[in-house]
Formats: C-alpha cells, sequence, structure tokens
DNA sequence: TTCAAGCTGAGAAATATTCTCACTTGAGTC
DNA sequence: GACTCAAGTGAGAATATTTCTCAGCTTGAA
C-alpha cells in the first residue's frame, strides 16, 4: 500500500500516521517472513531507535484492524503477524525459515455453502493456512538459519 | 474412544492412565464445545478435587500428540482446544456459544498439488477453520450464554 | 504558531504457560 | 495382596507475553 493511500486510510478514521508506525510499516516492508512482535520492535529500533515495544503491539493491532497485516497460526507461544497484499489472502508459510507466501484462490465457497446447509450455521469467515517447506529450506536441511534470518 | 483402546494407546508409548487424565477425558466427553485450559481444569475438579492446573496442561498436550483433541484459532490471548472425532478432521465454530461442529471434507488435495506446484514448496500440512454463528445463537441474538455456558 | 486529539515510551501490572521438586500412584510381578 | 519403580502428580515459583497507566510529546489542521 503506497504511503499516501495509507495516510489517507488512518486519516478517514482520525488516526495519525507517527513515527512509530512508519517504523513498523518500513519493516513490514522489508521483509517476506512472518515475524512474531519482539522482532518488529527489534528492527523497528534500527529504524529510529526510540520505539516502545506498547506502541508496537498497538500498531500491529491497528494494521489488523486495517487488514495490513494477519496472524499466523504457528504453533509458538507467541503472536506472528505477516503481511497482507492480496485482498482475501491466506498464507503459506514455510516452517524452516518463516517465509511467507499468499495467494488468494482459495476455493472454499463452495465448501461453505455446503456446510451451511449441513449445519444451519451462519457462516462469517475461514481461516486457512498451509505449512511446509521451501524450497531454498528443503535444499538445505542442515541449516536452520536459511536467509540469515533467525527465530523469531 | 472407547477407554480401553485408549489405554492400550497409552501403554504402548509406556504412559499411565491416571486420575487427571481420566478426569479430563470425562470433561472432554461432556462437551461439544471447545474449551481453555483453566475451564478445563474447573471442571475436572468438580470430577476430582484434587486435579493440578499443571497435569491439565500437561494432559491436553499429550492428547493433541495422540491427535485426541486440537487447538482452535479463536482470537484470545489463550489457547483453545476442541476434541477430534473425525481422523482428518476440521472445525466449525460458534462465536457465540463455542460449540463446535467436525467434518473431514476439506476438499483441499487439488489446492494443496496447485500451490506446491506454483511455489516450490514441499506442502507438509494445512489448518482450516470455519466459525459464524449456529443456529441457536443466530435466533437469540441478545444473550451471550446460550446452552449455559460462559466465556471460556 | 497554536491547539487538541491522538499517540507515545517506560515501567508496572495482569495473564498465560512452563518449570521444579519432593511426593504419589499405576501397573506389572511375585 | 505386597513390592517395585518409572511415570505422573500438585503446589507454587519462575518465565514470557501482552495489556494497562499516565504524564508528556507529536501530528495535522487551522
Ligand atoms: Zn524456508
Ligand atoms: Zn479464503
Ligand atoms: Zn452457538
Ligand atoms: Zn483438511
Amino acid at each position: 500500500m503506497p504511503i499516501n493511500q495509507l495516510r489517507q486510510a488512518l486519516h478517514d478514521q482520525g488516526l495519525k500516521l507517527t513515527r512509530s508506525r512508519l517504523a513498523v510499516l518500513q519493516v513490514l516492508a522489508a521483509t517476506s517472513a512472518h515475524l512474531k512482535v519482539a522482532e518488529v520492535h527489534r528492527r523497528a529500533r534500527q529504524i529510529d531507535g526510540r520505539v516502545g515495544l506498547a506502541s508496537v503491539y498497538r500498531t500491529m493491532e491497528l494494521l489488523a484492524r486495517l487488514r495490513l497485516v494477519k496472524h499466523v497460526h504457528v504453533e509458538h507461544r507467541h503472536r506472528h503477524y505477516a503481511r497482507i497484499r492480496e485482498h482475501h489472502g491466506h498464507h503459506l508459510v514455510c516452517n524452516g525459515c518463516g517465509l511467507v507466501v499468499e495467494f488468494s484462490d482459495c476455493q472454499l465457497e463452495r465448501l461453505t455453502r455446503a456446510l451451511a446447509r449441513r449445519t444451519k450455521f451462519r457462516i462469517e469467515g475461514h481461516c486457512m493456512e498451509f505449512f511446509g517447506q521451501c524450497r531454498e529450506c528443503r535444499c538445505r536441511p542442515a541449516s536452520n538459519t536459511a536467509r540469515g534470518k533467525r527465530k523469531s
């Protein structure tokens, strides 16, 4: 999302484009892996040393509300986020290096309808994720720091 | 899963069927909603007052390893589990009362193959969940304690 | 420049989960 | 039943993550 469009989106809700938010956005723009909040914070500080952890939490929550990021359900104790670029995006996640590939052709409409009919639920949404090993991690199984990324 | 089959499954791994585990299993057998660990603990204590919280955590982890329960990705701060009955089960979750309906016809094989081809990932698994309102909660939107269940 | 929300960072607080350890128990063997 | 011992336990401490609080700072508009 271009920065001016974002500024507009924030403005529409009476929100400001602040130092901290800019730093976090730069961090997200520079990676294609999912990150835990503490890691976003660490990287944001390299851009602007004054950014506080609480603000990163607040910003990630805001970005999730604006649908610019999304939880990834890796089985860690902490929350991981990945960027969203596509409108109705789902994620394919590499268990080795954290690389995230997005796709939007989830083809779940038919399943949704069938389930709704069968269960009498009003279905309001779904989450779907795939996980595995990316090409790079598959070819280099010994190293667990592919792409120079540490665990995060 | 009948109790003797479970005893056998535990035995095969050198594990025991203990008081705490039995209490947790009874709790799970008695509900069709997803539960957070603290709630499983509360209910287990009604069956056997000596059950400790740590044991419930350990038991849920064990049951997840045995594929008898599974995480549900509700957006709370704590972990929720739901029973698994079907072999390759996915969950449809009611946001109102926590009711979980299981289904296994996920029809993702084709999508999996297409994604693998396109991204060069080796795909090792997926998670998929649907959420919405069950019939009962849809008809009674004012109350948030449908089925006498409190938040958990 | 001035102003008023909106935001901020720091640290405290709340909450969830894991760990530790001395004691207990389940289940096999006699 | 009594004996054995590894597996399991409960209590509470420890750890980790996330949220809250609040006095002061910033952003964006006038
Ligand atoms: Zn990888
Ligand atoms: Zn979808
Ligand atoms: Zn319901
Ligand atoms: Zn499936």
